[in-house]
DNA sequence: TCATGACCATACACTACTGTATGGTACGTT
DNA sequence: AACGTACCATACAGTAGTGTATGGTCATGA
């Protein structure tokens, strides 16, 4: 069959999806594709090429496309529900992980920063909307950020642990009830956001 | 120079740190040793067997070692206050991420499964001792931990996002005092714990 | 003393890739 | 109908590792 740059590169963040950067890998893939290498040294120049398409579409997907996707509704504080509500529930992004694990390839450390960059500005934006000092904000966005990472990471890494029915959910709603509360000291200028 | 199976672990383990469980391979770790592959096979049967003892030290030194070292004090709250500490000071355990992005291997899965267990199982217990019901200590033993892990993969990820001077002293306070703060509602059946 | 056994070096065969070079196929255009 | 070009297959050389087999060295004890 007549392949594309894109059905490589498609193949390529699939692969990236299931066995991290190093199954970004010229003949598994082709053999994934039912063709030869000859097919790929044709669309690009080497394997480097092909994992930065692949890291590119991950970046797109993971940030832009995500945060455009959560962003409709106008309420900082419904936006939040709605992104804990997704980012707790299935299992996607495994590929954060198998790429923090390779944070030493600066290929890969370039992307990693820039979509914690993008994430982390996100939710400081929304805690800031709901009347968070510009350091609070930030504080919860990034120990919110850190939770999930961590949350995802446990679940792949450890499911037992995590494998009780109420977990998930009454994690969920305690890390959102701790988030949206206001502490009453310092760590706000206007007290009772919202 | 002669060397022992422990010489051989011992370098397994710092290979282990340094470039995850990939990095645990004969002829690069022979190299480090100065000597040959002759010298491992004459101790070790193969390759998986020199993993699993790497993986084995690492257990030991990152549950068991490490929780009988902060057990001293007897009050849970100055535990949880030293754990804290040390848990967010330097940047120890890269080895956890980079076993995280392996999860699917067996023979990695379980050490994983056992050092959560262990750990989550240990901040439920402080959690309990200042009387948090059973789900409530659970819980923020759970938040915390994935707390913990996701805030190691952030600094080796994404260093620059944490990079401010307060961020990492603020977000440790930040998140000492919510974890130790009583909500008031049905988290907890004894109220205002200690 | 010298032989046994613990320990190491090295050659070999094997696997699984990368990258290059080169020839082949098939389709659109003229 | 023929040609150019986009695309693919494959052979080749190179790299980096595993595991085995076999022979070498060197200290210690009968």
């Amino acid at each position: 069959m007549r392949l594309s740059r894109q059905d490589w590169a498609e193949a390529a963040l699939r692969a990236l999806e299931e066995g991290g950067p190093d199954a970004v890998a010229v003949l598994p893939i082709a053999h994934a594709l039912a063709t030869t290498r000859g097919s790929f040294y044709w669309h690009f120049t080497n394997r480097a090429d092909l994992l930065e398409v692949a890291l590119q579409r991950w970046e797109s997907r993971s940030t832009d496309a995500l945060i455009e996707r959560l962003s409709a509704d106008p309420n900082p504080r419904i936006r939040l529900r709605r992104l804990f509500e997704y980012a707790f529930s299935g299992d996607h992004d495994v590929v954060e992980i198998s790429l923090a694990a390779h944070a030493s390839r600066p290929e890969i450390a370039v992307v990693l920063e820039r979509v914690a960059t993008k994430r982390a500005n996100y939710l400081e934006a929304c805690f800031s909307e709901l009347g968070f000092s510009d350091a609070a904000a930030r504080g919860r966005g990034l120990v919110a950020y850190a939770t999930y990472l961590g949350w995802l990471q446990l679940r792949r890494s450890a499911p037992s642990v995590l494998s009780d029915e109420d977990a998930n959910t009454s994690i969920a709603k305690l890390l959102e009830r701790l988030l949206i509360q206001d502490p009453g000291d310092s760590d706000t200028t206007t007290s009772t956001p919202q």
